[in-house]
DNA sequence: GTCTATATCGCGATAGAC
DNA sequence: GTCTATCGCGATATAGAC
């Protein structure tokens, strides 16, 4: 019985924590209700109280699910990088290993595609929001080890114009992530922004070309 | 008496529009009451809507407030450059023309500063928001202006892989615009975001690097 | 653990005096 | 053109029955 009582449990809550993924994702944390929440997750009103506490908490929790998962994938791309290579690894190898990550993550199903939206919104919020700190607790440790391979990789490039070179990448993941159909419209519908395949081997490249210049100038 | 009230009337317009972009900027459309609104714009809650109607008209105003003019900064940058080159501008050249009407108005005052993060933080909004869609249509034909001019630029190029590419610098222009603060908290405060003009001088040959790679893959 | 019922508040919107 | 007063609704949150 208090076995049966508590795999209901976890199962609420995670509808409860899919339902609020899908949301948020879709419309901002202030753009849906907890009553919105609970009707798509088929569960009463009251309960997300009772496992989550205050709006902003579930929010945070909502986050909290799968970043643990998501950073520790970058580190380990980093680290198979590092164990693979004789030396320091290369500029590709490392644009790839920090966006394979969260490329692949959009394929993995709808769940993950909703965290990986959430968290490209969340992104370009301003600092002013309560709930975004916890995030860079989380996130920016991870970034500044892949900024540290880069600086390996680019020895005697200006350390500023580094930090711009991987400010400039992360802008564009953050735009693919979000999916805004932007690239549909551009393109008349030929082409399609779930395709993360085609993207990355055109993205790699690409930025490959951006952070070697810092090295080599042309003139 | 009628000159006097028609003055006050548009500055009461003025000072609610100019209220509404820097909290729409700051929090989002779902983030900010009316109430807050015209407490910061210090007039009476129901001028509101009797000024604009409802709420989300009021949002495309602010937005249409300015986009006339922002989008003829654009169009005037790529005449200008065509007229002052030879046969087609170069990439760099286009990319320097693209960017410098958005960095360019983010020193011109917290007005236009509000206005840029209010449109860096609506580019990553997803599709379905209904308030988007009168944007879109103003500034997606300058965008395919920039495209066609990239193509001239860059001939026997991909075209598919051009519109990744203008996606990509897209994307690290938008990160740019909305100033989050995450560059000074990777750099440890060394670096600032609102250096638009050293971002700029690290951002042309960065970008011209990656579009010159799609025409002569180094391998 | 779940659900009913409700407290309390702030929201967008508007009617009507001035 | 501006302000007072208020309507009706839906929000978050919670107390208490089951």
């Amino acid at each position: 019985m208090s076995t049966v009582r508590k795999r209901d449990a976890a199962a609420t809550r995670e509808k409860i924590l899919d339902a609020a993924e899908a949301l948020f994702a879709e419309r901002g944390y202030h753009g849906v209700s907890i009553r919105e929440i609970v009707a798509l997750a088929g569960v009463d009103l009251a309960l997300v109280h009772y496992y989550f506490g205050p709006k902003d908490a579930l929010f945070r929790e909502v986050i909290e699910r799968r970043a643990g998962e998501h950073v520790a994938d970058h580190l380990a791309a980093l680290e198979t990088l590092r164990a693979e290579s004789d030396g320091p690894p290369g500029v590709a190898e490392l644009i790839r290993a920090f966006c394979v990550p969260m490329f692949e993550k959009m394929g993995r199903g709808p769940r993950w595609r909703n965290y990986m939206h959430l968290l490209a919104h969340r992104a370009l919020a301003r600092q002013s929001e309560v709930f975004l700190a916890p995030y860079e607790k989380t996130f920016e440790p991870m970034t500044r080890q892949f900024i540290a391979a880069f600086r390996e990789a680019l020895p005697g490039v200006d350390e500023n114009a580094l930090f711009h070179a991987v400010y400039f990448m992360h802008g564009a993941i953050v735009y693919a992530l979000a999916e805004t159909g932007a690239i549909e419209r551009l393109s008349d519908g030929r082409m399609d922004s779930s395709d993360f395949g085609t993207l990355l081997d055109r993205f790699v490249p690409f930025f490959a070309a951006g952070f070697l210049e810092l090295a080599q100038p042309s003139r």
